[in-house]
RNA sequence: GCUGGCGUAGCUCAGUCGGUAGAGCAGCUGAUUUGUAAUCAGCGGGUCGUAGGUUCAAAUCCUAUCGCCAGCUCCA
């Protein structure tokens, strides 16, 4: 006699032993057709698992996040047997479960072609009609071993090796093909029917350069066509909202081949940029920061001091003059550093919280560069704050608050915070990290904010940490640092004279909001999908006459508002008042004035909003309230 | 940096088996003076990323190189 407790907690006894599939059709059929797996007393199991005693058991579909994991592992694997029946010198690799779905790694003597990946695809469509049963066993782990080595699957057999000694080596088998696998796995391949090849990359056997390069195909799943298509859809708008294509329509940047990784901002985006710059500036002078700015040219000298020269010596730009080799600043931390060394600073003087737009370069490895979101060149929003060991915890709130702030102005209501702990290789002893860790952890608990620690993360000078945030997509972008170190002021001989009069290091915390201006931007652009609001709008409103005769009266009206601090435009082309509409509405213009007889009559103008609303005749005058309204709500105001 | 793909007019792209370059949009000129998402007509525009090579002949094939894209690695 066995009791088998449900989720509801309802429980049902059996006689004799059963598996979870017949668990699962004994309370319903349709529960048995949906059955991906079992979760028997917590842990994930096939549905082909015996249950012998009393167990809580729960079947796992593919609603469960759990039944989509396996779901997409299962994937996996059929992509494998297919790759294996079309070309069977290939030899099978890893092929876990990623976000959104999978991949698999591949050892083979060509590179696979987008031809082959439509073959792959097929064969494994076929392979899922097939419904072929996976059948799961435990062998020895030397008969592993030898199996794999035997039909030329060295990876494996290294893999088997290397599984530690007490776990079971567990094989599956569908059709002809055996893999070896954890598991568990859906009972059949039929249950795999909406799943689509999406990339093909290289990638380096256990992630390591130094390895063999294999060949990734990457793939997605789904429980049904339905969401498949919801996923594949997502993508496509990702694409529609690429920064880089919107950034051409809106004539905001580009990029040429003389500077890889380097921004010709336009006009438009220039005007984004600095509304940006002018944004952070009044958030910094409320909260009592002060700005400067240093030398992008400085001697290698200081940078071996600092220690950058030995660290990322190789991602610095280096010219020569006079005999004497600079480095184009990576990051400007070392030179606030000498700011803060002019003149003697007392504990009174703490904190110092000093601000630059500092134009940093970087010489990135050529393949990770990407649009705006990677760059060679960038500007910083970057601050450092030098204070005392006990002020860093308050400190770290007041930074936390200005980021919520930030990031709430911008709509980004969803942030991931991570605090990165103290790694392996690190500087100073445990109590300081003791001390550090836990100034931060109550400082993002005092901020009300649910976070993870990530262990291991952290700089080798001091715990972080690092906010996330999710755009309109759902997609996640790192933004914001809050570092602490302890090792760079001491390196520059940063001192203050304590209340006892003994000289002291103060902290460093290194911070940014933005990260950096040109990669929030980018992920502005895709946020707001290229619809930036009024207050970021780099050209908020365009004037548009209907014929010469209203040309006066629109330059008039133009200059009025740009008075008030409108970024108004003119568009008094001998055009169709359709053909100009249309056109701004492309470019995502905010707002757009029409003049006619009427409005030259009235002095007023007709006001459109971008989603083709009519917002009617209004006086100039009205009609700068409107907007300056709508640019000081930052569009947070509901419509 | 590594692997693979790509690079043709300002933009988006076509160009078959190697035979001497094409469309739409944009631009220019002219007509039109127009009321809320495309007025009409005509015209100009390319060292096919760059440098070599093969060939009677190269956008097309080969080599190198630069850049871009996807992923890997990296990300102070």
């Amino acid at each position: 006699m066995l009791t088998i407790t449900l989720p509801d907690n309802s429980t049902r006894e059996y006689a004799a032993p059963l598996t979870v599939a017949e668990f699962a059709s004994d309370i319903g059929a349709g529960l048995a057709k949906a059955a991906l797996a079992g979760r028997v007393n917590g842990k994930l199991v096939d549905t082909s698992y015996r249950l012998e005693s009393d167990a809580a058991v729960a079947i796992v579909t593919g609603k469960d996040p759990d039944g989509l994991e396996v779901l997409r592992h299962s994937t996996a694997h059929l992509l494998a047997q297919a790759v294996k029946k079309l070309f069977p010198s290939a030899q099978v690799t890893i092929g876990p479960v990623i976000e959104n779905g999978f991949y698999y790694d591949f050892a083979f003597e060509r590179s696979f072609t987008p031809d082959d990946i439509v073959q792959i695809e097929s064969a494994m469509a076929a392979l899922a009609t097939a419904q072929l049963p996976v059948k799961r066993e435990v062998w020895p782990r030397e008969k592993a071993v030898e199996f794999f080595l035997n039909i030329g699957e060295k990876y494996k057999a290294e893999i088997i090796s290397d599984l530690p000694a007490a776990e079971p080596i567990s094989l599956y088998q569908q059709g002809d093909f055996i893999d070896l696998c954890r598991g568990p796995h859906v009972p059949h391949t039929g249950f795999l029917q909406a799943f689509k090849l999406t990339k093909l990359a290289g990638a380096y056997w256990r992630g390591d350069p130094k390895n063999e390069m294999l060949q990734r195909i990457y793939g997605t799943a789904w429980p049904d066509q339905k969401a498949l298509k919801v996923y594949l859809d997502r993508l496509e708008e990702a694409e529609k909202r690429d920064h880089r294509r919107i950034g051409k329509i809106q004539d905001l940047f580009h990029f040429q081949e003389e500077a890889p990784g380097n921004v010709f901002w336009h006009e438009n985006g220039w005007k984004l940029f600095l509304t940006l710059q002018d944004y952070i500036r009044s958030q910094l002078s409320e909260r009592d920061y002060i700005e400067v700015n240093t030398p992008e040219l400085v001697d290698r000298s200081l940078w071996e001091k600092s220690g950058h020269w030995e660290k990322f010596g190789k991602d610095m730009f280096v010219t020569e003059t006079e005999q004497r080799l600079y480095a184009i600043k990576p990051m400007n931390c070392p030179c606030h550093i000498q700011i803060f060394n002019q003149g003697l600073k007392s504990y009174r003087d703490l904190p110092i919280r000093m601000a630059e737009f500092g134009s940093c370069h970087r010489n990135e490895a050529s393949g990770t560069l990407h649009g705006l979101m990677r760059v060679r060149h960038m500007t910083q929003d970057d601050a450092h704050i030098f204070c005392t060991p006990d002020q860093v915890q308050s400190e770290a709130s007041a930074f936390i608050d200005l980021l919520l702030t930030i990031y709430r102005d911008f709509g980004f209501d969803n942030l991931i915070l991570k605090l990165a702990l103290r790694p392996e290789q690190r500087f100073g002893d445990d109590a300081l990290w003791d001390k550090a860790e836990d100034a931060l952890a109550k400082a993002l608990d005092g901020a009300g904010l649910a976070w993870q620690p990530s262990p291991g993360e952290g700089a080798f000078y001091g715990p972080k940490i690092e906010f996330s945030l999710r755009d309109s997509l759902d997609r996640v972008w790192q933004c914001g640092t809050l570092q602490l170190d302890y090792v760079l002021p001491e390196r520059l001989q940063a001192v203050y004279i304590a209340e006892d009069s003994s000289k002291q290091t103060p902290v460093v915390l290194h911070r940014a909001a933005f990260g950096s201006f040109e990669r929030f931007i980018g992920i502005l652009i895709e946020h707001y999908a290229g619809k930036l609001p009024l207050w970021l709008a780099p050209v908020q409103l365009m004037i548009m006459s209907i014929t010469d005769r209203h040309a006066d009266y629109a330059r008039f009206v133009c200059m009025a508002l740009k008075k008030q601090g409108i970024r108004a435009r003119l568009d008094l082309r001998n055009e169709k008042v359709g053909f100009k509409i249309r056109e701004h509405t492309l470019r995502y213009i905010p707002y757009q004035a029409v003049i006619g007889d009427q409005e030259v009559q009235t002095g007023t103008v007709a006001l459109r909003a971008l989603d083709g609303s009519d917002c009617g005749r209004l006086t100039i005058d009205e009609c700068a309230k409107r907007l300056i309204q709508e640019v000081q709500s930052k569009g947070k105001r509901q419509k």
